[in-house]
DNA sequence: GAATGATGTAACCGGTGAGTGTAATTACGG
DNA sequence: CCGTAATTACACTCACCGGTTACATCATTC
């Protein structure tokens, strides 16, 4: 009944549904990105993926659905980066920069960038309190590993709240000026960012 | 016939009217941030300035007139900040330190986070293209003062425009995270991130 | 106290877009 | 080859809202 190749290569139509799904959650997030939420249609999505309004239906529940699938998919692969991060045996300035380079690599992504470029009242007060809290458990991370730095010495006393917020600021902007045809590479983006965080713009000399 | 006390403390007609026109701009301002531009209809904006709709016709346009005077109005104030910054007679690393100050609490106000917090795309093209010409400007400001530290040798090599972004990315983030009911002051803010930018998280030991 | 400025009342128009119901059609799996 | 999943066509409801106008009224100023 629950049919045979669950790993098969054969999609079975659960598995074409489900891609289906995420083409169309895809093709929400750039629209979302690009045009913001209210401004983009269904049948601006439809047409993204070539179906009919109708059809989105079939896939998603309701406009806010899309947004919301976008968040927990986004948040899925944001976790993946975020277990990396949490190697304990990794030295704590190395986690954060992994934390960065890979929070930076995601924002980059159209379902990384939604959560950075729509806000939240798109949402139901309850999808909103659910994506605050994963929203907040990211910034904890990184505030954590800053107190940890700060108390085995190898980063200077700062408030780690701050820091973290300047940190997510300078990343979660980079989608509203780097969605042009040719932007920068986030590698290249995550290495100046870490200079900057890590050692400032003041040359050693100078301290 | 243009009337006497254009200096003096009874407010000539046109001086109420300029007072009141910027009340709705502030008003819609505050809204436009907290619920997002589309989300807020004009009896919204009335009801905060406690008028009927039909009133906020007599001293704005339209709707999106509402939006671009926040704007120009917001731009206005920035650019005082953006002068003093420009002081050449001020040490670069000074002059850093003034227009992120400066911005950080410009970005403060109700007026000034609307340029961070309101996307393009609710702005006829026209204005869109202006509103960006005015935010280059800035940016450029930033980016010059920069590359000036870098040549002078106080400001170690980096990659200017993204150190820029980096650094707008991080201040025009903090509307978005600030708007609280016990908001961290904004000189708070600027301090912390001031020495995160300078003096990066790493102790002087380390380099 | 007349003129003009300022504001309120109360509609109307036009457009838009989410979401639904239905029936018909096509594709595919067992 | 039958049944079910997937999809279309399409019309239709429902609600909202922005822009605008016509008219009346209160307030200020000269």
């Amino acid at each position: 009944m629950e049919s045979n190749n669950s790993t098969g290569s054969q999609p079975s139509r659960a598995k074409l549904r489900a891609a289906k799904r995420r083409a169309v959650l895809e093709a929400g997030a750039r629209l979302f990105n690009d045009q913001g939420f209210e401004q983009t249609s269904l049948e601006e999505i439809a047409a993204a993926v070539s179906v009919t309004k109708r059809t989105l239906y079939y896939y998603v529940d309701s406009k806010e659905d899309i947004l919301f699938g976008c968040h927990t998919l986004g948040l899925e692969f944001l976790g993946e980066i975020m277990d990396q991060s949490q190697d304990p045996s990794l030295p704590v300035t190395e986690r954060i920069a992994l934390l960065i380079r890979g929070y930076c690599a995601w924002v980059s992504t159209d379902l990384g960038a939604t959560i950075a470029m729509v806000r939240e009242h798109s949402l139901s007060h309850l999808r909103r309190t659910e994506l605050r809290a994963s929203k907040a458990e990211v910034d904890f991370q990184l505030r954590s590993l800053i107190s940890q730095g700060i108390d085995e010495g190898v980063l200077r006393p700062c408030d780690p709240r701050l820091v973290t917020a300047a940190v997510f600021g300078a990343l979660n902007w980079i989608p509203h000026w780097n969605r042009v045809e040719v932007p920068v590479p986030h590698g290249a983006i995550a290495e100046q960012y870490l200079q900057l965080v890590f050692e400032g713009m003041l040359p050693p000399s100078a301290r």
